[in-house]
DNA sequence: TTGCTGACCGACG
DNA sequence: CCGTCGGCCAGCA
């Protein structure tokens, strides 16, 4: 493994592999990290991705109660709503419906790698 | 260099 | 149930 693959190459690694339909949280990402506590960078990191010129799926991340609080960050109230809807994932007052559903964990999704 | 901020989460009263 | 606080760590003035 590449050691110095950042905390937001981490990230980005893990958001790319989120399945179509499928969505994770912050905390989520950070565990699979090691920084359990550092669910923030998660955000940070996915805020950072958008000038990069990486396919992020960001609006497949979420908080921990699937409400969408980074859809601010799309550059529009409903950029992100709108790409989650499109891909069947349907969301109500900003929150996901189904949440634990359709809730991809990368600790348990990608437990053999 | 120091200090504030932030797409979060969990604990506490 | 609801408001508040601490922790986590990278980026920026």
């Amino acid at each position: 493994m590449a050691s110095e693959t950042s905390f937001f190459q981490k990230v980005f690694a893990v958001v790319r592999q989120i399945p179509y339909g499928r969505v994770t949280s912050y905390g989520a990402i950070a565990a699979y990290l090691g920084n359990k506590g550092s669910a923030r960078m998660v955000g940070w990191a996915l805020n950072s991705s958008k000038y990069h010129l990486n396919d992020i799926p960001a609006h497949r991340v979420v908080n921990r109660q699937g409400l969408l609080t980074g859809k601010q960050a799309f550059g529009g109230q409903n950029t992100m709503k709108d790409l989650l809807t499109s891909e069947g994932v349907q969301i109500e007052n900003d929150k996901i419906l189904h949440f634990k559903e359709i809730f991809w964990d990368p600790g348990k999704e990608l437990q053999n790698q």
